[in-house]
DNA sequence: CAGTACTTTCAAAATATTCTGAAACATACT
DNA sequence: AGTATGTTTCAGAATATTTTGAAAGTACTG
């Protein structure tokens, strides 16, 4: 395969698969693009890649850069302001898990921190919600610690004291 | 609080926040209404409770099935479907891994082992390519097999094991 | 078989999300 | 200050997803 042509099956798929992701479709191809990129490119440059306009460049390349995936980049004697990705896998993972978290455990959380032992009663009914709703909080506590940890220790250390230990093909 | 007022919130809340799980408002609200409700309920239950269509419920509760999530019971004497969740946290977790790693990290992985070694060529940008492609594919079927390892075993073993160890606050 | 009680399907409507492009804004240079 | 070369914003347009509701389908009962 032409290097080319794989770099656009690579840009095309991310950005499909990309929507699964829950990151929308452009953001995804922009990431692709300054993945598999060899130099920073410029947001006209991206503009041109993709097809899109400016607006959507733009948009897309602030969130990538919220979440950390994306540098920017001054060149000396260019007022344009260039970009590329953060390209190490594993920091990568670790940024976009550190999103993930913030936008699908947390807010859960506060809801069932509110709701937990909300209820008082000591019919059948009370019960079992309070019950179904502490073994959501627990769950959701515990896999809050598992994201937290992963993010903050070395991860290789992680994965050769557990990976390779217990999870041996 | 009052424990009608109480479920309210979880349902509402649940719909809310499953849209950023990648589910949609409905589906979610079926789920958090079965997983609070003390019997099962039928079709036209879930449809007052939630204030949706026949249509909506029910293709809903046939996706919530798929998952795994929602069973199926009839009562003796009565034509009706009859519905309840799956009330251990656990395992519903870990059919909605099942379900989440078939969304998003399986297509992934096909489209990133036809790229892997697909180009040929040793200049600096082919390899860099490949590289990139090399590590998202590595990453990928470690990922794939962390979700599996977690779906097949035992999972409060794995707890003990690992998170106990290694996780403690 | 006809009637009843339910479930399923799917085209069209409603809703939500994303993208465009032109105007506003910012900054550096002459 | 004026001009050139960018970046940012955001209302409206385009697109995608979800929901409705009525018709079709299924299956049990007498």
């Amino acid at each position: 395969m032409e290097l080319d042509e794989a770099k656009l099956k690579f840009i095309h798929a991310w950005g499909t698969l990309g929507t699964k992701w829950g990151i929308n479709r452009t953001m995804a191809q922009v990431h692709a693009l300054l993945l598999v990129a060899t130099q920073s490119l410029s947001a006209s440059n991206i503009m041109e890649e993709l097809n899109i306009s400016r607006g959507n460049a733009n948009m897309n390349l602030r969130a990538l850069i919220d979440w950390g995936l994306v540098m920017k980049e001054l060149k000396p004697g260019d007022r344009k302001e260039y970009f590329y990705a953060e390209k190490d896998i594993w920091k990568m993972s670790k940024l976009i898990l550190v999103q993930r978290k913030k936008k699908e455990l947390e807010p859960i959380m506060v809801v069932l921190k509110d709701l937990n032992n909300a209820v008082e009663g000591d019919g059948e009914d009370v019960k079992t919600f309070n019950t179904t709703i502490k073994d959501l909080n627990d769950f959701a506590l515990h896999a809050d610690k598992v994201v937290e940890k992963v993010v903050q220790s070395d991860i290789n250390w992680l994965l050769e004291t557990f990976l390779k230990q217990f999870l041996k093909s």
